[in-house]
DNA sequence: TGTACATCAGTGAACGCGCGTTCACTGATGTAC
DNA sequence: TGTACATCAGTGAACGCGCGTTCACTGATGTAC
């Protein structure tokens, strides 16, 4: 019995609780978490609420689990912002253009998001999981603050992770002001990470 | 029959008001808007749910009144923050001390308003009283800006409506950030707004 | 290949609970004379 | 000041609906021989 026959039994399964998500993230987005039946989910997704209890064994651990996809999916977006900065001529720049190339507000993902956060704030557990994905995306960010100056020869007047928490908390509110604001949002999100990274660094230097 | 005997008779009914209010604020914090019953809300109120449906008509205007209510507190206490501004000797870092101790980090306020902004991403008239907060808001802190570089003698590489803009997303980016990292949120938010200043300020100038 | 059996994803009816909202009422406060 | 009436804030029982969750079942897919 090889690996391949163990999973198979388990591929329509996984094919299911995907379409599940897929239509979570719709469902929340549209309506919220706690507005949001499972009735209305399921049936975005062509299924009955029993599938859905074949799969979740309640609501809350649906949304646990959509986030922990989106997550993952997310923070290999940008793991691969890392690479090749070594041929720009303008590497802050460059990071700033390529973050918001890749985290383009979606305003699905925005309402969801935040929503997690608020659930989170109320949910110890949920709290846990958010902590560990920004640890995570912050992580990254700071190794990509540090090779960016590194390269640049540019000396910053605040740590990396004090840089990575601010430009973190700048994007998550510029893409909560563009729930209600969306004109030029994109715009205004390059100008002010620009201004911060600005703010950041210490001009002189070029070793 | 003079004004307040008119008022009077009213006078009852706005504390049961305002009191219905001061709960369904604590207890939208605790739960969320739609998780919250009126049942909960009235009985920290120390009322029963026909006092309720006596002073609004639906769940949905109480937490519009609520909104209306916090958004002009909020907007008395920005104007406040406008005066006495020219004995500063640093009139920069003294705005942002004086933001940051008007608009402290408030957990219940943060989960309410940000509750409100998801909210009114999917109710058009939610909206809109947003929208009018906003721009009020970024409105007192044009005049705010503008006054302060003036009085230094300072330039700006980005529109005084721009900065405000990014200075209110920051700090909104923060305080949903502090709910789940509640640990030095407010070091974090003086060093993000004054990082965000330095950028948009040229360093020159001084008439 | 064919047959008998086992597994399991998904169905859909049922349950019971708690919610938002309504309404006939009560008791206190205010008004008229 | 006293009495009769009107107003109105707040009560609490009732209604009906929609929700999350359960469960006995079905039909398709996989396994054994």
């Amino acid at each position: 019995m090889t690996a391949t026959d163990l999973e198979r039994p388990k591929r329509r399964r996984e094919a299911t609780v995907e379409r599940l998500l897929d239509a979570a993230l719709q469902t929340f987005a549209e309506q919220g978490f706690a507005a949001a039946s499972v009735e209305d989910i399921c049936s975005r997704g062509g299924f009955t609420r029993g599938a859905f209890y074949s799969s979740f064994s309640t609501k809350d651990e649906l949304f646990a689990a959509l986030m922990t996809r989106e997550v993952e999916r997310d923070l290999s977006r940008v793991a691969g912002l890392l690479t090749g900065l070594a041929d720009e001529a303008d590497p802050v720049t460059a990071v700033v253009d390529r973050c918001l190339g890749a985290f383009r507000q979606d305003r699905t993902w925005t309402l969801v998001v935040t929503e997690y956060a608020l659930h989170a704030a109320r949910h110890p557990a949920a709290a846990e999981l958010l902590r560990r994905h920004q640890a995570a995306f912050r992580g990254e960010l700071v190794g990509l603050i540090e090779g960016a100056a590194a390269e640049a020869g540019v000396l910053l007047t605040v740590t990396a992770e004090q840089l990575a928490r601010s430009l973190a908390a700048l994007h998550d509110g510029v893409t909560l002001h563009a729930l209600s604001q969306p004109d030029g949002a994109d715009d205004l999100e390059r100008s002010a990470l620009l201004l911060l990274l600005r703010g950041a660094v210490r001009d002189r230097a070029t070793p």
